[in-house]
DNA sequence: GCGGATCAC
DNA sequence: TATGGTGATCCGC
């Protein structure tokens, strides 16, 4: 770093804003830096970053510890575990398939100009003064962009012209992009309202033309139906072809052939922030603990990643350094959670913070009820005056979805919590009802699969191309699942949590009524079944192993005590065969069946708890065992249609298979 | 099951 | 004056 702090203080200060976005290649960083430290220092927002700011470098000096303190045999036994990981993970390579990611070129400025073409080649920005959405790209060479609240873009481009959100002029623009990718891939994934992977390969065979021809083409037809231009990127894999849409922007494109060389050659130099699922955090942390920068350095360094963190991390941190993505074109997903929130002026009025919370179940309720979903966790999310983000939640015997039952809990919990100066409240509902188990991602790519998965005509009229600018999507959501999973280890691994000073700091911003969150814990709440942490982890495990084709892959993975491990491995394990068959029954179940494969694995896994039980009690009675597995329901609701289908898996597997084939073929 | 945290759009 | 809303996920408790 340049100067030190004292002399350029904004510099420590460290905002997404700055990061490169398609269009800021020649933006004065500093200058930018500067402009937001100057607007946001001593503000209640800057002194929660900078605590959080704290907490990280804290956690980052406790893992350059952790680095030092490695001896050469560890070392040596590291890069051992490591080498024989990213074999497996090579030998997983899919160069199968041909994706392509579009992305609109800043979509809702570009559409905000279709409707008022007196806003072309002027600085714009979509949003508000606490917030904008999108800037177009004359407002960019300013260093304005998405994220940044309006009062700090406007003392960067002075001239700068606001324009509120819309979001039925978007999700219009948006369905008028999505007819021309459904000619292509009627199971495209829509990631968001402004952008959508294509699987590509089969309209490449059959019409025998490039990839690079097919990319030329949806954008044309893009432009042609909308008026607006989009980038593409094309690639072996989704992560990679995400990465791709973003170089030539905007209105550009870019391929990476299917290709080995290329794609590591590709991968070699790229930023690991590119990466979908490297965010600001991770980043910092692989830079500044292991000097990591580019991809290629994971595998340079992959004997320290695996004496750091995780295996799933780590995997996770090797299929980035080895350009690895997921390649299936998964067909259903349901939403887990809804949720609202609303941000407002500071208060402590307890009365008005009751309204709100009213407004807010009130709200809640009606989307519920649009969906046909009942949930028994409600979580209640204040932010307050200081920034701090506090969750409370309950998980109650029945499931609810009336305002009134909504609001009655969420009173409890905000009680709890009172007094408060509050800036947000918000309002969650999760753990839904099996039966009446939401909505897929786009109505219009219904399959027979999620037709018989979501119980056909019992599924609500969710059309989520309404729901605003939250398009509910696999993609983002499996993408996410990544990062969730090893930027929460990053936090997982600090051993030394809770130790220093610099916790004391923390907790002591915080007012925690004890007496209070107790209460309200067991309130509700008796009958807290343990085997459901278990079972999240059988979920989480087979799905994140979908991210790296499975093809065989080895999930014995010994970081320390081998057996200490693959005791608690194994069990949370399901291998596919070939990817294709389960290694415990034979049931054959193709990657794109990402739904029944979750429930195969419960299927399995309530097995296995059946037996457990029975072999530790084995004067059980028949009942007993029947509470057993209804415990499993409540907590799950996918085991329930498990349970059902078990009779008949192989019929259905069948129909499924025969049913997809056909849909193909139209 | 709960709470804190990261990430994407 | 002023720093969003929705959804997903994981780990350690």
């Amino acid at each position: 770093m340049e100067g030190s702090e004292e002399d350029h203080p904004w510099q420590s200060y460290n905002t997404v804003y700055t990061t490169a976005k398609a269009g800021m290649e020649g933006v004065d960083k500093d200058k930018v830096q500067r402009v937001v430290y100057e607007m946001s220092k001593g503000s209640k927002y800057f002194q929660n970053e900078e605590r959080k700011e704290a907490f990280i470098k804290h956690k980052i000096d406790n893992m350059r510890l952790q680095f030092a303190n490695l001896t050469q045999a560890d070392l040596s036994h590291y890069q051992k575990v490591a080498d024989r990981r990213i074999l497996e993970l090579e030998a997983s390579r899919d160069l199968s398939r041909i994706w392509l990611h579009v992305d609109m070129d800043a979509f809702y400025a570009a559409v905000e100009t279709l409707s008022n073409p007196t806003l072309k080649g002027k600085p714009m920005a979509v949003g508000s003064m606490s917030m904008i959405s999108t800037a177009n790209y004359e407002a960019r060479k300013f260093g304005v962009r998405s994220a940044m609240p309006g009062f700090i873009a406007r003392k960067l481009c002075p001239e700068l012209i606001f324009v509120p959100v819309d979001f039925n002029k978007y999700n219009h623009y948006s369905d008028l992009t999505r007819k021309v990718f459904q000619r292509y891939d009627p199971n495209f994934i829509a990631g968001s309202l402004d952008e959508a992977y294509l699987d590509i390969t089969e309209v490449c065979r059959e019409r025998n033309v490039k990839s690079e021809e097919i990319a030329q083409e949806i954008r044309a037809s893009v432009y042609e139906e909308t008026g607006l231009t989009c980038s593409a990127g094309v690639a072996p894999n989704r992560l990679l072809a995400k990465v791709c849409s973003d170089i030539n922007k905007p209105n550009g494109q870019y391929v990476l052939p299917n290709d080995r060389l290329a794609v590591m050659t590709f991968i070699s130099s790229l930023p690991i922030r590119k990466i979908g699922g490297i965010g600001k955090v991770t980043e910092q942390i692989l830079k500044e603990v292991f000097g990591i920068n580019t991809c290629e350095q994971m595998l340079d360094k992959s004997s320290y990643l695996c004496a750091l963190f995780s295996q799933s991390t780590a995997d996770f941190f090797y299929s980035v350094g080895l350009g690895l993505g997921k390649t299936d074109s998964p067909q259903v997903r349901f939403r887990k959670s809804i949720s609202n929130e609303r941000t407002f002026s500071v208060t402590e009025d307890e009365v008005l913070l009751h309204k709100k919370l009213a407004e807010l179940a009130e709200m809640l309720s009606t989307d519920m009820q649009k969906e046909g979903l009942q949930g028994r966790t409600l979580t209640l999310k204040l932010k307050t005056a200081s920034f701090e983000v506090r969750n409370r939640a309950v998980t109650l015997q029945n499931y609810i979805n009336s305002s009134e039952d909504i609001l009655k809990h969420a009173s409890k919990l905000l009680k709890a919590e009172l007094p408060v100066s509050v800036r947000l409240m918000g309002l969650r509902v999760s753990q839904f009802n099996g039966e009446k188990f939401g909505a897929t991602p786009d109505p219009r790519q219904k399959t027979i699969t999620n037709f018989i998965t979501s119980g056909g005509a019992n599924r609500k009229n969710s059309s989520f191309s309404d729901v605003a600018d939250h398009d509910f999507v696999s993609d983002t959501e499996t993408d996410v699942s990544i990062d969730g999973r090893h930027t929460d280890q990053l936090d997982g691994r600090d051993p030394f949590d809770g130790n220093h000073s610099l916790d004391v700091n923390y907790q002591s911003c915080t007012l925690w009524k004890n007496d209070g969150a107790e209460k309200v814990q067991t309130s509700d709440n008796d009958d807290p079944s343990s085997t459901h942490s278990g079972f999240t982890e059988v979920l989480g495990s087979t799905s994140f192993q979908g991210q790296f084709e499975g093809k065989n892959v080895n999930n014995e993975f010994n970081l320390l005590e081998d057996d200490k491990l693959n005791s608690s491995c194994q069990e949370s394990i399901m291998l596919w065969l070939d990817d294709y068959k389960c290694s415990l029954c034979g049931t054959e179940l193709p990657p794109s069946f990402v739904e029944e494969r979750l429930e195969h694995s419960d299927f399995h896994f309530a097995e296995k708890l059946q037996k457990e039980e029975s072999s530790i009690h084995p004067a059980s009675t028949p009942i007993q065992r029947i509470r057993s597995t209804e415990s499993i329901d409540k907590a799950n609701p996918r085991s329930k249609s498990c349970r059902i289908r078990r009779a008949g898996i192989r019929p259905l597997i069948s129909f499924l298979l025969e049913s997809n084939q056909s849909l193909k073929l139209l």
